[in-house]
DNA sequence: GTTGAAATTATTGTATACAAAAATGTGTAT
DNA sequence: ATACACATTTTTGTATACAATAATTTCAAC
């Protein structure tokens, strides 16, 4: 973040390449080419290996063993299993939260917070999706952060940054998906119903929660994936998924 | 890993770096040059940076926004959520091991590494010290390995890599502490009823019983920190501590 | 003595050059 | 035709050079 103000080529090429990658630009397990991304990119090879680090720690790459890296690919029980590990983080996040009491600035931020999530999915207007996308990802921030540790916030993000884990990763383009207002009213109440044990100081039933909000993801997942497999180009990281 | 073999330069970095952080021969806070350590540890800026990027990642350094990088400090608070997050996702490993069972191959293994931690803790020899911190240090290990993920594996490792949070941060050159065979003795229990619970299949029951074996931790942790800090010397990563 | 601005120094971020090692291609022997 | 060894070509990992930016010092004004 502070980084990515600063250092043009190195964020560049960060975000270029993980764009490419979850997009399927690249060919799931082909060796990825440092001369040839730099060239691409209009970066040389030193930004560009640091963003590849980057993205290997992320999980997108990985190392081969004689040097050079190539695309990951996921099996769906890597991706079922990434969105478990979110699921439990946010727990952990929201049982400490209530464990540990909360800000009151916190706590308003979240109820106002809440309120405007009530108004985008049951108000009588139609949903703005993108208005809906970025309160949503607000709300899973707030959550880490009314956790009141910066180390439990650090990961729980880092968790949310691994392939098609994160709160808004099947939240894109995807209104074709059947009872899909409807699973988004059932995911608001749901974060009504965490926000409502943190209040109450109910740790055991906030993290039970938040652990099953995070299934709505496994759901959607299961959907894109057996289902209804032509709205997968749609979800970026689904082309990681092997088949 | 695989990397360390080949790439003796970054790895070397790495290595010596976070050591020397982890020894307290950084001064908290301070800025440290890239070319002076690069220079102290006779390898190039190229590798150098590598490694800094990485033990960034890791959280033993922090950027500086203008450039640059310091030495990470960690309040008390920070070394208690580093472990509790640990035992959340050790819980995680050992509740999926439970939940969608273990191979004969990896049970097996257990079983007779749990054997041997008996014959090291409770036997009639006197404790062998660094047989027992292998010998955890493996049983650890096979806990991730028995979820049968190598995403919850993968996670969980990166987790115990937080400063004072790995199973074996306290355990090296402290037989100074009160009481600690004993704490041995009520460690290996645990160990014994968290491989029981998962055989048995009882997901709770192994995640509830591995998150209070990480406590152990944190007890450890208290001691040294308030009780007896003329120990925090010989405990790695003590020294990122702000007092 | 303190403050502020300009100049100097140091440090970082990036590009590139180079060497070692891996991948690829060629030719020969069987 | 296939397998194996050797040579060639890429490709990676490392060092270093360079430019832009940040830190520091110096010096003057108040």
């Amino acid at each position: 973040m502070s980084k990515q103000e600063r250092s043009t080529q190195f964020s560049k090429a960060l975000m270029e390449v993980r764009s490419m990658v979850l997009d399927g630009s690249f060919p799931v397990g082909e060796r990825l080419s440092e001369t040839a991304v730099a060239e691409q990119l209009d970066v040389s090879r030193t930004p560009l290996r640091q963003a590849l680090d980057r993205l290997i720690d992320e999980g997108l790459l990985e190392r081969i063993e004689t040097g050079g890296c190539r695309v990951a690919s996921f099996s769906f029980d890597d991706i079922v299993d990434a969105i478990e590990l979110r699921g439990v983080m946010e727990g952990t996040a929201a049982r400490v939260a209530a464990e540990r009491g909360v800000s009151v600035e916190k706590e308003t931020e979240c109820r106002q917070l809440l309120i405007k999530l009530d108004d985008a999915v049951f108000g009588a207007d139609e949903l703005d999706f993108s208005s809906y996308v970025s309160l949503n990802e607000r709300f899973h921030e707030l959550l880490t952060e009314m956790s009141g540790s910066k180390i439990i916030k650090r990961e729980v993000e880092r968790i949310a940054r691994l392939p098609l884990a994160s709160p808004s990763a099947f939240l894109d383009g995807q209104t074709s998906i059947p009872n899909f207002h409807a699973s988004l009213k059932i995911a608001q109440a749901q974060h009504r119903a965490i926000f409502d044990a943190i209040c109450r100081r109910e740790g055991a039933r906030a993290e039970a929660l938040a652990r099953e909000h995070a299934r709505l993801a496994r759901h959607n997942f299961d959907y894109v994936l057996n289902i209804n497999p032509r709205l997968a180009e749609r979800v970026p990281g689904m082309a990681l998924v092997a088949s």
